[in-house]
RNA sequence: GCCUGAGUGGCGAAAUUGGUAGACGCACAGGACUUAAAAUCCUGCGGGAGUCAUAUCCCGUGCCGGUUCAAGUCCGGCCUUAGGCACCA
C-alpha cells in the first residue's frame, strides 16, 4: 500500500508552488481553451458528479499541456441567485458572506481532487470587479436599443410579495410558503433576443456542437413558417397567424387570447362584457401548472355582439376567447379549423361549433385528419393533393388580394432581464423625471449592492432594493436633479453569459477583456457542462456574444467550438442522488478513504461519459486495487532499457491518446489495465515500460503517477515532460489470428503472418480439418478473403 | 402530442463503424498462502448439448421482417424506457 494522503497533498503543493498550470497569454505555443461550467457554490458542497466532468476535462488539459499546447483551463464561481439570498435572509447576514464561505468549501474540495485549474484567473460573478463589466455590457445593449422596458406577466406569490421564476413556482405554488402563485403584470427590462433568432440558428453551422445539442437549440428557437391573415371585424382587421393557410376554407370560428386588446376596442359593442371579464380573471389566476396539466379540458367564452368575416369565403364566423391561445405567440389570435387541428376540434366539440373538413384523407377512423389528401370544400384549392403547393397557392391569393402575407414566427421570446431580487447585479440605470431613463456613466460603475444585512420584500412586487431609500435616491447624471435608481437586478444567466471571455483577462480594470487576450485565446475550444444547460445557458451565451460581435467588441461571432455534456452520477440504487432518498455519495468521504486518484480513475472508468451512471462502491474498489497494483509493479524494475512488449506499448499510447481526445475515458482506463496485466506477466520490466505506463495514466491519476515517477527515478516530473508518441508501424502485430468461416459461421482459426497474401490465407483456410467437415461434398460458390482478418467460404 | 437518445451476461460496460459478440472491471465459485480471517495471488465464469477431460455442435445483442458471403452495427415496421419541449396555431 502507498500513502495516498501524503503523496496527494505533496503533489498538490508542488503544482501550486511551481505554478504548473498557470496559463500565460501569448507566446509561440498553440493555444487550447478548455472550459467546464463554473459551479453555483451552494451550502451542500460538491457532488460526485462535479468530479466526473472536472476530471474528464482535466485529463484532456493535462494531456494537451504535455503535447505542447498552451492550455487555458480556468475555474470560477457563479454565485448570484436565490439560494444564497434566502440563506442570508434566514441568518441575517449579507449574501456575500454566505458566498464567501461556500466558495472556500468548494475550492478546498476541488483542490483535493487535484484538478489542474489555473487558479490565478479565479473570480466570482458576485465580485464588484466582475459585475462592473456585466453592468457595462448591459449598458451596451441599452445604448444599442437592445434593452427596453415593457409590461409582462410574471409569477407572483401574494404572500411573500415577490416575483418568482418558473423554477421557483413549479406546480403552481410558491416554493417557499406554498401559496398559490398568480400572474401579475409588471414592468420588466427585456433584451431583444428574438431579433437574433435567425442568427442563432445560422450560427450553429460555425460550431462543432453535437447534433443533439444543435437540435436542442433549434427546437428552443422554434422557427415556423406560415402566414398572417386579416379577418375583418367591422372595419378593423383581426390578424391571425397560421402555419396552414391551405385550410382556411375550414375555418368555422376564431379564438383570441384572453388578454387580446381587441376586446377593449369593441367594449361598447360586446353584450356579454361581464362574462368576458370574469373569464379573464379566471384565466389570470390559473397557474402555469393548471394551464398545461389540468386544463386539457377546453374552456372559453363566446364574444356576443361582435363577429368576424372569413376573408376567403366571406362567411360570418363567431369569435371566442380562450386561454389555449397565448398572447405572446403569433398575434394572440387564431383561425380555428376544427376538422384538422386537435385543439380546435376539442373546443368545437365541447361548444357545439361546426366542423367542416377540407382535406379528404380517406381515413374515416381518425376524427381529425392532419395528413395529406385531396382538397375538398376549398374553392380555388379543390382537387389539389400537395400541402406545400396548396399553402403556396393560398398565400399567393391572399397577397394578391391584400388579405395576408407570408410570415415566419419564432417561439423564442425576448429575454426578460429583470428580477425583483436583492442578490443580483443591479441594473445600472437611473430614472429622472426630467430626462427619463439615464445610464449610469462608465466611470461610476459598478453600481454596488448596498451593504445591508436586512432587507424585506416590498408590498407591491418591487425588488427589496426599493426599500433601501439611501441607495435608491441618487442624482441624475444628466441634469444633476433628483433621480431614482432602477431597483431590479439581473437574472442569474447574466453573469454566466460572458464569463468565458473574462477568463482570458480576469484582472483587467480598464476593459471587460483586452483585445490582445481576445485575439490570442479566440474561441473556447472545448466546453463541457450539464445537459440541463445545453438549451438556455448556451443560447443566452451565444446571443450575448453575437451581440458583442456585432458591435465590434469580440472577434468571433460564435464563442464556443465544441460543446459536450456529461451524464449524471446516480445513487447506488440508480436514482438521482438526494438527501431525502439517502443515496448521496459525498466526494470528500471517498477522497479520505480511497484517495483522489482512485475516485478520479473510477469516475472515468464508470461508463460512457455522456450517459448517466449509477455509483458502485465495488467498482471504485476495483479501481483502487488497480492503482495499488500500479504502485507494486515498481518492485519489478530491471536495469534494461526499451520496451518489453513494444507492440502493446505503441498500441496503448495510440489508444489512450485517441480515447482522451474523444471522451472515451472508460476505454482509456481499460487499455491501461490491459498494459498493466501484461507487465505483471513478466519477471521484470524496464524503466521505459514503467515510465510510459505512468505517463499515460497521469492525466487521470496525476498524484500516484508523479510519485512513482519520482521514487523510481524515471525522469523529469511528468507534468513538465512530453506526452509519449507512438509509431504507427509499431502498433501492428507481426501475426494475426485468421478466422475461417463457412457460410459466415466460424469453423476454425489459424495464426498467420501479418503480411500473408490472400492466396496463402485461402490455402490454409481450405486445409483446416474442421472446415473440411463443412465443405466436403458441397459446391464452393465463393471465397471472401479479407486481408489480416478472415476467410469466408461460401458453399451450397 | 412533438423532438432526441438508449435497449448487449448476475451487474457496469467493450466491439477499429458491416468482419471472431461480451475486451476491461465488478460480483460470484473453486484453489494457494494463513492457526483463522482480511489482504494478495492463481483458475473458472452468456445459455444449452456433448465428453473422464479435450474436441466439437446448437442458441444468443428488446421483438418481427429484409439487404448481404457476413448484421449488435445497414433498411422497414413494432415494443419498452430515459431525457427535453409543449394548448406555439
Amino acid at each position: 500500500m502507498y500513502d495516498f494522503k501524503k503523496i496527494e497533498k505533496k503533489w498538490q503543493n508542488y503544482w501550486k508552488e511551481h505554478e504548473t498550470f498557470k496559463a500565460i497569454t501569448g507566446g509561440d505555443k498553440e493555444k487550447y481553451y478548455i472550459l467546464v461550467e463554473f459551479p453555483y457554490p451552494s451550502g451542500a458542497g460538491l457532488h460526485v458528479g462535479h468530479v466526473r466532468s472536472y476530471t474528464a476535462l482535466d485529463s484532456v488539459a493535462r494531456m494537451k499541456r504535455m503535447k505542447g499546447y498552451n492550455v487555458l483551463f480556468p475555474m470560477g464561481w457563479d454565485a448570484f441567485g436565490a439560494p444564497a439570498e434566502q440563506y442570508a435572509i434566514k441568518n441575517h447576514i449579507h449574501p456575500k458572506e454566505a458566498v464567501k464561505e461556500n466558495i472556500k468549501t468548494f475550492k478546498g474540495q476541488i483542490e483535493s481532487f487535484g484538478t489542474s485549474f489555473d487558479w490565478s484567473r479565479e473570480f466570482s460573478t458576485t465580485d464588484p470587479e466582475y459585475y462592473k463589466w456585466t453592468q457595462w455590457q448591459f449598458l451596451q445593449f441599452y445604448k444599442h436599443g437592445m434593452a427596453y422596458k415593457a409590461k409582462k406577466n410574471i409569477n407572483w406569490c401574494p404572500k411573500c410579495k415577490t416575483g418568482l421564476s418558473n423554477e421557483d413556482s413549479s406546480g403552481g405554488v410558491c416554493e417557499r410558503c406554498g401559496s398559490k402563485v398568480v400572474q401579475k403584470e409588471k414592468e420588466q427590462w427585456l433584451l431583444r433576443m428574438s431579433d437574433y433568432a435567425e442568427d442563432l440558428i445560422n450560427g450553429l453551422e460555425d460550431t462543432k456542437f453535437a447534433d443533439r445539442v444543435k437540435l436542442g437549440q433549434i427546437n428552443w428557437i422554434g422557427k415556423s413558417r406560415g402566414a398572417e391573415v386579416d379577418f375583418k371585424v367591422d372595419d378593423e382587421a383581426l390578424t391571425v397567424y397560421t402555419t396552414r393557410p391551405d385550410t382556411i376554407y375550414g375555418v368555422t370560428f376564431m379564438v383570441i387570447a384572453p388578454e387580446h386588446p381587441i376586446i377593449e376596442k369593441f367594449a361598447d359593442k360586446i353584450k356579454n362584457m361581464d362574462e368576458i371579464k370574469e373569464y379573464r380573471e379566471f384565466a389570470k389566476t390559473k397557474t402555469e401548472f393548471e394551464r398545461t396539466e389540468l386544463a386539457k379540458d377546453k374552456t372559453g367564452v363566446k364574444i356576443d355582439g361582435v363577429s368576424a368575416i372569413n376573408p376567403v369565403t366571406g362567411k360570418e364566423i363567431p369569435i371566442w376567447i380562450s386561454d389555449y391561445v397565448m398572447m405572446n405567440y403569433g398575434t394572440g389570435a387564431i383561425m380555428a379549423v376544427p376538422a384538422h387541428d386537435g385543439r380546435d376540434y376539442d373546443f368545437a366539440k365541447k361548444f357545439g361549433i361546426d366542423i367542416i373538413p377540407v382535406i379528404d384523407g380517406g381515413d374515416v377512423s381518425k376524427e381529425v385528419y392532419t395528413g395529406e389528401g385531396i382538397y375538398i370544400n376549398s374553392g380555388i384549392l379543390n382537387g389539389m393533393l400537395n400541402k406545400e403547393e396548396a399553402c403556396a397557392k393560398m398565400l399567393e391569393y391572399l397577397e394578391e388580394e391584400g388579405l395576408g402575407k407570408a410570415k415566419v414566427n419564432y417561439r423564442l421570446q425576448d429575454w426578460i432581464f429583470s428580477r425583483q431580487r436583492f442578490w443580483g447585479e443591479p441594473i445600472p440605470l437611473v430614472y429622472c423625471e426630467k430626462c427619463g431613463w439615464v445610464p449610469v456613466p462608465d466611470e461610476d460603475l459598478p453600481v454596488l449592492l448596498p451593504d445591508v444585512a436586512e432587507y424585506e420584500p416590498t408590498e407591491d412586487g418591487e425588488s427589496p432594493l426599493a426599500n433601501i431609500e439611501e441607495w435608491v435616491n441618487t442624482i441624475c447624471p444628466c441634469c444633476g436633479g433628483p433621480a431614482r435608481r432602477e431597483t431590479d437586478t439581473m437574472p442569474n444567466w447574466a453573469g454566466s453569459s460572458w464569463y468565458f471571455l473574462r477568463y482570458m483577462d480576469p484582472k483587467n480594470d480598464k476593459e471587460f477583456v483586452s483585445k490582445e487576450a481576445l485575439d490570442y485565446w479566440g474561441k473556447v475550444d472545448w466546453y463541457n457542462g450539464g445537459m440541463e444547460h445545453t438549451a438556455r445557458h448556451l443560447l443566452y451565451a451565444r446571443f450575448w456574444n453575437q451581440f458583442l460581435y456585432n458591435i465590434g467588441l469580440v472577434p468571433n461571432k460564435e464563442p464556443i467550438d465544441v460543446r459536450v455534456s456529461h451524464g449524471m452520477i446516480l445513487g447506488p440504487n440508480g436514482e438521482k442522488m438526494s438527501k431525502s432518498k439517502g443515496n448521496v455519495i459525498n466526494p470528500d468521504d471517498i477522497v479520505k478513504e480511497y484517495g483522489a486518484d482512485a475516485l478520479r480513475t473510477y469516475e472515468m472508468f464508470i461508463g460512457d461519459y455522456e450517459k448517466d451512471a449509477a455509483w458502485s462502491t465495488n467498482g471504485l474498489k476495483g479501481c483502487s486495487k488497480f492503482l495499488d497494483r500500479i504502485w507494486k509493479i515498481q518492485d519489478k524494475l530491471n536495469d534494461k532499457s526499451g520496451y518489453t512488449n513494444e507492440t502493446l506499448v505503441h498500441q496503448t499510447i495510440k489508444k489512450v491518446s485517441n480515447d482522451l481526445e474523444n471522451m472515451k475515458y472508460n476505454t482509456a482506463v481499460s487499455a491501461l489495465m490491459i498494459l498493466l496485466n501484461d507487465y505483471e506477466k513478466y519477471d521484470s520490466i524496464t524503466k521505459d515500460d514503467l515510465r510510459v505506463l505512468v505517463h499515460l495514466l497521469n492525466p487521470i491519476a496525476p498524484h500516484i503517477t508523479e510519485e512513482i515517477n519520482e521514487v523510481s527515478s524515471l525522469g523529469d516530473a511528468l507534468c513538465e515532460s512530453a506526452w509519449p508518441i507512438y509509431d504507427e508501424s509499431k502498433t501492428v502485430d507481426s501475426t494475426f489470428e485468421m478466422v475461417i468461416q463457412v457460410n459466415g459461421k466460424v469453423r476454425g482459426k489459424a495464426v498467420m503472418a501479418a503480411d500473408a497474401t490472400k492466396e496463402q490465407m485461402e490455402t490454409i483456410a481450405m486445409d483446416n480439418e474442421n472446415v473440411k467437415k463443412f465443405t466436403s461434398g458441397k459446391n464452393i460458390v465463393n471465397v471472401v478473403v479479407i486481408p489480416n482478418k478472415l476467410v469466408n467460404i461460401v458453399v451450397k
